[in-house]
DNA sequence: CGAGGGTTTGAAGTGCATCAAATAGTGTGG
DNA sequence: CCACACTATTTGATGCACTTCAAACCCTCG
């Protein structure tokens, strides 16, 4: 879990990885956690070294929408500098976490004097940008068991042909927000996918055969070919 | 209509701009004409002189899933350069357009040379990122005429205090589409926000005597603060 | 004037949300 | 190691929102 192994900072200069070195700071949080609150004056992002995090908005009234659930390896926050200084959402911790947190000076500043570097980080906004389109068009085409699929399709491994093993990394509650349905909705669909397609639950795992049961009655509700890794959640 | 004057080519070299003159071809179509293909090979980006073009894409049983609605100044097709040079949605023409094409290799190679090229692009890349995150959230967290609602606010002047005028730039269908409903829900939720707010409405003018009736109904349930201008659809 | 697409209206069905309550699962202190 | 407390999950009953299918209406344009 280095910086310079993550694909966004491909090509950052030596100094700038010294940069982020000598000014980060590390830190355990347990689940619940608020790191930040949208709009929040913005002068970190930060990378998750272990652990989940959940960025959403919430409306005055109380209602909620998850932006990303996101996994170790993954960085947050830093969009921050196209906005004003201005986090763009909240992060909580959702799943006890290890956190650093990086000036985003730095990251600004090397976006601008070094090339290589940001024509990377262009290409991370675009697949980004990508990912988030997909996601629109779930919610638009597929119902919630579909959904569901879809979801587990992106969590296994698409390559393995045979049988397959999954297990939910977080509470199912949270992965009902992340789809954008209700906890009991979500109990209802993952049943009615069940019954569907024949794979096997036992509480968060979940066995099948193989996933061509998941890509037949999930992926004829998307505009994309299986396989489709390169839509996994990315920061 | 000048490519100097867009916000997202700000910062472009004289270089650019002459290259781009060059090379670029420009043509009118009527209603209904496809302009690419999702997954198409990509040599060109696109502006909008003039008319509506309409983004979206399609699954194996046909249904559709619009990506955005652009008018004059928007530019569309430039994100193929970060995907493999395949366009990422297909284009159709809505109303009669005027189009201009520039190659993409002249985008590419500015945005590898020019580093406040670059980072303006950037900044308008986290600018529509933006208003996707505000797409999925509305979709999650507003009901149909309050969706509606939002959309009319858009188009309006938000500065505007008194009497307001709007005209929906395109069918009423696409309107639909657009928002992610069928044609007969968005007639009947037009309907309820009449009831609800009070608006007049007249074939595919809308009048009100003041924005607050809209704002006091739809912005409830968004996450941002009204206005929200800056959320006006960018390529 | 007539054809055709856009729009509205009606009737019926489906999917998801909501409210309420039961059940399963987990961590804690004794 | 057990019982309790608390949370997560499931299940049931009901309602609302949106879709679907069908048909009427309207408007524009040749």
């Amino acid at each position: 879990m280095n910086l310079k192994n993550l694909s966004i900072f491909a090509n950052g200069s030596d100094r700038f990885f010294e940069t982020l070195d000598k000014e980060s700071q590390t830190s355990k949080h347990s689940k619940g956690k608020m790191l930040f609150l949208h709009e929040d004056d913005a002068q970190s992002f930060f990378l998750i070294k272990s652990g989940w995090v959940k960025l959403f908005r919430e409306t005055l009234d109380g209602s909620q929408s998850v932006v990303d659930i996101l996994s170790a390896g993954h960085i947050f926050g830093e969009t921050a500098i196209f906005e004003n200084d201005r986090y763009p959402y909240s992060a909580e911790v959702v799943e006890p976490a290890e956190i650093v947190s990086f000036p985003l000076s730095a990251l600004k500043g090397e976006i601008r004097e070094n090339n290589d570097f940001a024509f990377n980080m262009m290409s991370a906004m675009a697949r980004y940008r990508r990912h988030q389109d997909r996601e629109l068009e779930h919610r638009t085409i597929q119902n919630a068991p579909q959904r569901i699929g879809c979801f587990l399709l992106r969590l296994a491994d698409q390559e393995q042909t045979g049988p397959v093993t999954i297990h939910l990394p977080y509470d199912k509650t949270l992965v009902a927000s992340r789809l954008g349905m209700q906890p009991e909705t979500f109990s209802r669909a993952l049943s009615k996918l069940k019954a569907q397609t024949g794979i096997k639950i036992k509480g968060a795992t979940i066995e099948m055969d193989s996933l061509n049961q998941l890509v037949e009655y999930s992926c004829a509700a998307c505009s994309s070919e299986f396989p489709c890794k390169d839509l996994k959640a990315q920061a």
